[in-house]
Order: structure tokens, then sequence, then C-alpha cells
DNA sequence: ATCGTCGGATTGTTGAACAATCGGCCAAAG
DNA sequence: CTTTGGCCGATTGTTCAACAATCCGACGAT
């Protein structure tokens, strides 16, 4: 969950890495900036970014802003279409399902794993997080507290790859949840499923929890793409 | 569920891209070209990549070099070390370990779901790839029908992003592989693991077939921990 | 109303420049 | 002899300005 920081290097490197301070690239900064503007809705998909125009508003180069763009289109969080531009990824109903048969993949595997005490305690402080954001009515906490839950799944598996690729698949799942997120109600009937696989996972049940995990994700899907429209 | 050919992009934006000329961006040129000359061994892990030189070789700028930097460091192809430069990664037991997580994950849940017939016969298809080429004691040709095998495997989720998650994780596993590859017959021994694999697929035995291939991948992983040296 | 053409705007790519940073070398100090 | 310190060359990070290529929309001709 906190690996907050970046990936380890190579066999001492990863110690020197660990040890820099962190000053990351200008580039990196910007696409940060961007990342956090798409999280919280203020770039709607299919918007259009305009190189020139960022590159004024940040106060950077062109070249710099078309660099952030390059980690963006790598995290599909942007769509480049040669000589037009670039704009913010829309899903649509075949991404959908695209991107849930991903979750599925390695949600899943990484549950049947199980995992160290800390990271299923990880998983059970999510589960409490998204109680307490119910109990509080704090709509904006239930939804990020059910990526926390997923995200702590996925962490199980101590696996740097699949962390990544989750995280990347859950920014993206953010870019087009803003429509569906004005159903307050959305997260909060999930919050039983999530007690019921957290239990299954501490008493070791595993294959229980990934069946259950399994048919929770089979509803989500079927719930996002009834609201997304088809 | 259908949707054969791969996910369309935006209404008629799919057309487009259909009918699109590729045109390859330059940047993606040479992003192309080292990516070639890293599967071919040419160039070696830890190997440093000096921005000016490889823009002097191919008669580009050294901003596009930066750019196609940034697409494989994006695919882990490659390493950017701050002020230091970009490097040709290398893989350690830990990595190993990681790529194996993933493989695990995604080929597992792949097999597990199916497929519809054709993407049975890709699978079939890579098999007696494999067997032909151990006929023609190719080595090269066996290690890459392997790698259609697998690649196969994913296909049948018919997902465009395991997709593109299988072919990053195969092309870092080439990376290391020249270490590996002079054991002549390395793939060989996995030829029967296949055959039993595929059979069990088409005959719809899907939970044995993901077993078999999560077996395979265990001892796999091992024997590559073991010859990368611990 | 349809088609071709033109113009404006934006991207793709280049080349040069400069500051920042790193690694290594060498000298001085202990 | 080892270590500390500082300098130097090389490479990267970033910016800037320019140009060709391409696209979109509008305008005008048929």
């Amino acid at each position: 969950m906190t690996t907050s920081d970046a990936a380890a290097g190579s066999t001492l490197g990863a110690a020197a890495a660990r040890l820099r301070v962190a000053v990351p690239s200008v580039a990196d900064r910007v696409a940060a900036e961007l990342r956090l503007q798409l999280a919280e809705g203020l770039l709607l998909p299919g918007a259009r970014l305009t190189e020139s125009t960022i590159a004024d508003d940040l106060g950077v180069s062109r070249n710099t802003v078309r660099e952030a763009f390059a980690e963006l289109a790598a995290e599909r969080l942007v769509v480049r279409h040669p000589n037009r531009g670039v704009f913010v990824a829309s899903l649509e109903a075949g991404d959908i399902h695209d991107v849930y048969t991903v979750r599925r993949a390695i949600e899943v595997s990484a549950i049947r794993g199980g995992g160290s005490p800390e990271r299923v305690a990880a998983v059970r402080a999510a589960v409490e997080e998204g109680k307490a954001a119910a109990a509080a009515n704090d709509e904006e906490g239930l939804g990020s507290a059910n990526q926390h839950f997923h995200g702590a799944i996925v962490a199980l598996a101590g696996s740097r790859r699949l962390d990544t690729i989750m995280s990347q698949v859950l920014a993206e799942m953010r870019l087009f949840f803003h429509k569906a997120t004005v159903d307050a109600h959305f997260y909060r009937g999930y919050l039983p499923d999530n007690e019921e696989i957290c239990k299954a996972l501490e008493a070791g049940e595993l294959d229980r929890a990934g069946e259950l995990l399994l048919a929770y994700l089979n509803r989500s899907e079927e719930r996002q793409t009834a609201v997304h429209g088809e």
C-alpha cells in the first residue's frame, strides 16, 4: 500500500535510489499535475490537451509537456491522435469489459495466493476505512476506500509489476467514474461484499475468497456497463 | 462478447484509425529499432545508451531519441538513471519472480476462461510450430514458438490490455534469455507440457489446463532463477 | 448542395544553446 | 598510504526558436 516511493533499481542502485533526494524531473511533475487534474475530473474524457496551452499554463517548455504526454499515453490516461493532438482517454463499453478482464486476472490471482499478515491487515484496514466513510456519509471517501481495498488485494502478491498495473487500471477507471459517482449510493452496496471477502481472506479460505471476489467483479462490471449506457 | 477484432476506438475514430495509413512517428521508429536490437541481444543488459550517440547513428535529433527512450522506459526495457543516462534493463532474482507472478496471474486467468474455437486453434498452432522447430533443430524457432504459445493463451481472453501486458512481459524476458539460450535444450523439455496443456484446453477441461499451466510456470521460474544464478 | 481550395492553427521534428549534475582524476592533507 | 577535497570533462535536463507536415474549418466555385 505505502510503496509510495519509486521502484528500486539494480543491486546496490536500489539503496542509492532509496537514498536519493526525490527530485522528480520537470516532465514528471507536469505529468503528475495532469494526472491530478484527470483524477479530479477537471479534465473530462474526450477533452483536448493543447501542447502550447499547457506549456504556457505550467510555465514549461513544449518539449517537456510532450514528454509528460508520453508518460500519460503509456498509462492510457490519454490518447495520441497523430498530428491532431492528445485527448483525455474516454472508455466505451468494450474498454470497460477489457478493464474488468484485467482486474479479474490480477485481483483473483493475488487473493488466491494469500499474503503476509501485514498485507492481510492492510486489506482489513481498507474495509474499515470504507465503513467509516459510510458512517460519515463521505461519498468521496467511500470511493477511495474501495480503491484502497482492491489495491490492497493486489498488493497481497507483493509484486511491483502487478501493483503498477493495478494502479494504472484504477486510474483508468477513475476517468469515467465521474459520471457514475453522482449516484451517491454507488459504492455503499459493496461494503458487505468487501467485508465478506476480507473475512474469508483472514480465515485462510483463499479459494472461497477468490470466488467471492470474482462474483463481485462480475456484478460490478455489469453495473458499470449499465450506468455507462448499453 | 464476440468483438472479434480489437475493441473499437471512438465512435467513428475506429474506422479512421483502421483506415489510416500506418506512418509511425520518427520516435516510434527509433523505439522500434532499439527494441529490435534489444531482442536480438545486440544491446546487453546493463549497457548504456547515450543520447547523442544514438541520435547520430540513426540520424535523428536528440529530442526524438529522448521520446523513444520514454517509450522504452514505460515498457521497462530500459531504465532511466536521472542525470546519468538510460541503461538496458537488467533483471535480477527478484524481478524474475515478479515477472512470473504476472504471468501466473494473466495466463492462468486467460486459460481458465476458455476462448473461441479460433483462439484455441491459435494455441494449437503454436504447439505444432514448436514441434516443427524441434524436428528441425531450430533452437531460435523453438524459443519464439514457445512465446507464441503463451501469447496465444493470453489472447484467449480477447483483452487488448492483457495482450499488451503479456507482450511487454515477454519482451522483458527476452532481455535476459540470451544467457539461458546457450543451453540448447532449454525449451525442448517444455514441448510435452505445451502439448498436454493444449489438449486439456481443447477438451474443455479448463480447470485442469489451468493447473497444468500453473505447475509449468512454477517449474519454469525455478529453472530460470537457477540458470540466472541464485 | 457538393466539391475543391485556401488559410490558420497545431503538431512533429530539428538544431542549438545553457545550466545542472555526475564520475573520475589529481593534488593536498592526515 | 589512505582519505578528503576540488576541479574538469562529459552527459543529461530543459528551454527556445524555427520549419515542414498535417489537419480542421471556412470560403468560394461549380
